[in-house]
DNA sequence: TGTCATCCTTGACATGGATCAAAGGCGGGG
DNA sequence: CCCCGCCTTTGATCCATGTCAAGGATGACA
């Protein structure tokens, strides 16, 4: 069964708990605990993994692809709250339903683990319960980066800060030193970009139009981005800091 | 010394350990672990109580009054990014130096922990190690909650958030069990809710002066408002949630 | 190869909130 | 008691982004 996935894995397949999302210091003994309680699930694009209210018994680690966090109003405006790329986590120890909608906005494939035993876990071994807190304080700086964003950015900007996010977090996990001038397949819709940016899917469009007119950024089709000179973007987002959106 | 402050100082007087910061159940021994390394500090409405970057040698929890954790960009455009009320935790073990600005938008009084010994503390004790990490999801949550506020909402609705949050966070503190029908005093100035709703400061007046002259709020004074209909309150809001900003 | 669905782009126009400007409270200090 | 500084309110105008509408690309599938 995991072999079916393994390809896409990463080092999920060697040793689960070398997930950001579970533990950063390897222990057999550990890896045997996890070994009982995990298994994978595959997701497409566009499918929602669950709805915000269900009942989740699980936590879980993507292993590759995009997931969203969205949140929606009764009128159906939504707000996406967090983008899951692969190491993230998503789920929380000690709740039993979920606070958020999940969706795959790519083909999407999640190490997921049983959320009692887990639970369990953390309280039997602290440094696991302490990596999980490292990476709940990253979370809470990300979201708190994008409050920013979201609170005093124009849409250009935003636009720019979303792209360096995913640029950055691409070379990160595809072992590129070379952070100038890199190439990039977008994970999201124009809607998607529209919900995480708390703007319409136009002006997501005409500001992407416009990033392209002034050489910001090189599109080949309409998905995949070439980014001539990276602090040029970086400059476009208005960050003074290191982006942000990463740990 | 502790005695001066004493009079505001709510539990944190007789147990520092029942602060939200700290931990929920009391046990003696941590109780003198911290009283070694506990300390007050008192700042008055408009005081920088750390600048972004500064080394900090503490954490600490909000004894009495309002704290803002802010961002800002090289040109001037600042974005709140956390409100800390009473019982609200600040600063992150593990990190040496601030992330964000905070400042004291009322009179505050703070109870400091020194740093490192806070951080062995955590390590030995498990039980407040996850405490902690609840307290961060909670914030996580909180972070997120107002990521919709600030992506979605009109400015209309922002206000009604924000005055929402206060008005119940109050009530819970004032063990007031009437929701419905109750007042309180705006511990922000309209510039320090404009930086944390993403709004211009004459925003912000436009919309309050449009929710008084609507019946949804009764102002007493510039700061004193009274809300006569809570349900109506959140309703303007525009949340189906129970508005959120707190855990 | 054609058709259809989905995603994306672009245009015209409307509008919510920003910006610029002036003046009204209110509290503290001389 | 008055003056001054800060906070707040209100008005006039502008502009970035939303809204509505049409049409263009791309890929899946018959």
């Amino acid at each position: 069964m995991q072999d079916m996935v393994a390809p896409n894995m990463n080092d999920c397949v060697d040793c689960p708990i070398r997930h950001r999302a579970v533990c950063a210091r390897c222990d057999a003994d550990e890896l045997e605990l996890l070994e009982d309680i995990k298994y994978y699930r595959s997701f497409t694009a566009g499918q929602t993994i669950m709805w915000s209210g269900d009942r989740m018994d699980f936590v879980a680690s993507v292993v590759s692809g995009v997931a969203a966090l969205t949140q929606t109003m009764e009128d159906g405006r939504t707000q996406m709250v967090g983008l899951l790329l692969p190491s993230d986590f998503v789920g929380r120890p000690g709740r039993e339903t979920a606070t958020y909608t999940v969706t795959a906005t790519s083909d999407l494939v999640m190490c997921c683990f049983r959320r009692k035993p887990f639970e369990q876990m953390i309280n039997s071994t602290p440094h696991i319960a302490h990596r999980l807190l490292e990476m709940t304080l990253d979370e809470l700086d990300a979201a708190r980066e994008w409050m920013l964003v979201l609170g005093r950015k124009t849409a250009r900007e935003k636009i720019a800060s979303l792209l360096a996010i995913i640029a950055r977090r691409d070379a990160v996990l595809a072992k590129n030193t070379d952070i100038n001038s890199l190439a990039f397949d977008l994970p999201l819709t124009r809607e998607a970009m529209s919900d995480y940016l708390g703007l319409t899917l136009e002006t997501v469009s005409r500001q992407i139009s416009a990033l392209k007119k002034d050489g910001v950024i090189v599109l080949e089709g309409k998905r995949r981005i070439n980014v001539p000179d990276m602090d040029r973007l970086m400059d476009e987002a208005g960050d003074d800091s290191d982006g942000g959106f990463l740990s």
